[in-house]
DNA sequence: GTCAACA
DNA sequence: TGTTGACAACGCAAC
DNA sequence: GTTGCG
C-alpha cells in the first residue's frame, strides 16, 4: 500500500500553497502545531499585512519547535518562489541582503510553512527606505514589575502628545510593552534614533530610580529600560499581530489606551486563539495610524 | 525546511 | 533512493 | 578590535 504522501494545500489570496507537516507540533506544551500557525496568520493577513509590507523583513524560524535551535533569515534564498518579492538593501561592506517583501496573504502563508514564527519589520517602508514613518519606545522590563511598564507606557504617551506625536500602544506578547508613534518619513534613522534618546533620558532624569537608558543589563539593575535603539538603521521590531515563540502563542497586539489603564494587562494578555476575537468584538485599536502621520520636530 | 553531496 | 551535513543575521554602543 | 545586546 502506497503511502499518501500528496502535500495538501492551502488558498491565501489567489494562490495555492504547499503546505507540510502541518500536524507538527511547534509549542509542546500549549500543543500548538505549524498548521495552528498558518491558519492563523491566514486569518489575520487582512490586519497583519499592511504592517510588513514593503518594509524589508528579518524572520525568525522554528523548524524543530520554539525549544530547540532556531535562526533570524535576513536573506531570502533563491529556492523560495518567484512570485515572492524581495527588497535589496546594501548593507556598509556594500554586499547585499535581499530581504523579504510581506506584502500579501500568500507570502505570510509561505514563510509559516517554512516554520517562520516572528516577524520582525523594519520601521521604514518603500519608498523611503531611508527614512523611518513610526517611531518606537521599546519598554523591556527588568523585572516582573507590568505596573511600571503600563504606568510609563502612560507617560511617554503624554510626552508623545507635548511633541505633537500621536501614541498608539501595543503588547508585545513577551514582556514589555511598544509605545508607536506615526511619523511622516521626512528625517533619517540616524535623526528619529537621537530624538527617542533624547526623550528617553529626559523620562529617565524624572525618574532616575525605575527608568534607564543603559545599554547593558548588567548596568540596569531592577529599572525598566527604554529602549530607543529600535529606532535605528536595520534594527526591527515585533511586527504588530506577529506570533511570539513562547508557550500559549502570543501575538504582538494593538491595544487601546483604556486597556494600558488596567492592571489585569499584561505583555502576553493575547494570543493566536483571542486576539482576532478581541479584534472583532472591541475594534482596531489603530484604526487612525495612517491618518496621524506628523513631521517630526527636534 | 530545503538542498547538494554521497553511499 | 535514502541519509547526512551545511546552512539560514547584523548594526550599534560599550568596553 | 571585541563583546553584549535586541
Ligand atoms: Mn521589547
Ligand atoms: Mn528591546
Amino acid at each position: 500500500m502506497e503511502k499518501n504522501i500528496v502535500a495538501s494545500q492551502i488558498k491565501a489570496g489567489n494562490r495555492l500553497i504547499d503546505i507540510s507537516n502541518e500536524d507538527k507540533i511547534l509549542f509542546p506544551k500549549s500543543k500548538i502545531t505549524k498548521g495552528d500557525i498558518i491558519d492563523y496568520y491566514l486569518k489575520a493577513a487582512d490586519i497583519l499585512v499592511p504592517f510588513t509590507k514593503d518594509r524589508p523583513l528579518t524572520v525568525r524560524r522554528f523548524p524543530n519547535g520554539i525549544h530547540k535551535d532556531n535562526f533570524y533569515q535576513k536573506n531570502t534564498p533563491e529556492y523560495y518562489p518567484d512570485w515572492i518579492d524581495r527588497i535589496p538593501v546594501e548593507k556598509s561592506d556594500k554586499s547585499v541582503i535581499e530581504y523579504l517583501n510581506c506584502k500579501n496573504a500568500a507570502t505570510l502563508v509561505y514563510m509559516a510553512n517554512q516554520a517562520c514564527i516572528e516577524l520582525h519589520p523594519w520601521l521604514s517602508q518603500l519608498p523611503n527606505l531611508n527614512n523611518p514613518n513610526k517611531l518606537i519606545f521599546d519598554l523591556d522590563p527588568s523585572t516582573t514589575n507590568f505596573d511600571l511598564v503600563r504606568e510609563t507606557a502612560l507617560v511617554i504617551k503624554d510626552a508623545f502628545e507635548e511633541h505633537g506625536l500621536a501614541a498608539f500602544a501595543m503588547t508585545t506578547g513577551s514582556t514589555g510593552l511598544h509605545v508607536v508613534a506615526p511619523l511622516k518619513p521626512l528625517v533619517n534613522f540616524d535623526h528619529v534614533r537621537d530624538f527617542a534618546k533624547y526623550l528617553a533620558d529626559e523620562l529617565v532624569s524624572q525618574n532616575p530610580k525605575h527608568l534607564t537608558t543603559e545599554i547593558r543589563i548588567e548596568r540596569r539593575g531592577k529599572r525598566l529600560f527604554l529602549d530607543y535603539l529600535r529606532n535605528s538603521w536595520s534594527a526591527t521590531s515585533a511586527s504588530p499581530y506577529g506570533v511570539r515563540a513562547k508557550e500559549s502563542a502570543p501575538v504582538a497586539t494593538p491595544i487601546f489606551w483604556e486597556e494600558v489603564k488596567s492592571k489585569k494587562l499584561t505583555s502576553q494578555k493575547y494570543n493566536i486563539k483571542t486576539v482576532l476575537k478581541k479584534l472583532e468584538s472591541d475594534g482596531d485599536p489603530w484604526k487612525n495610524f495612517n491618518k496621524n502621520r506628523v513631521k517630526l520636530k527636534v
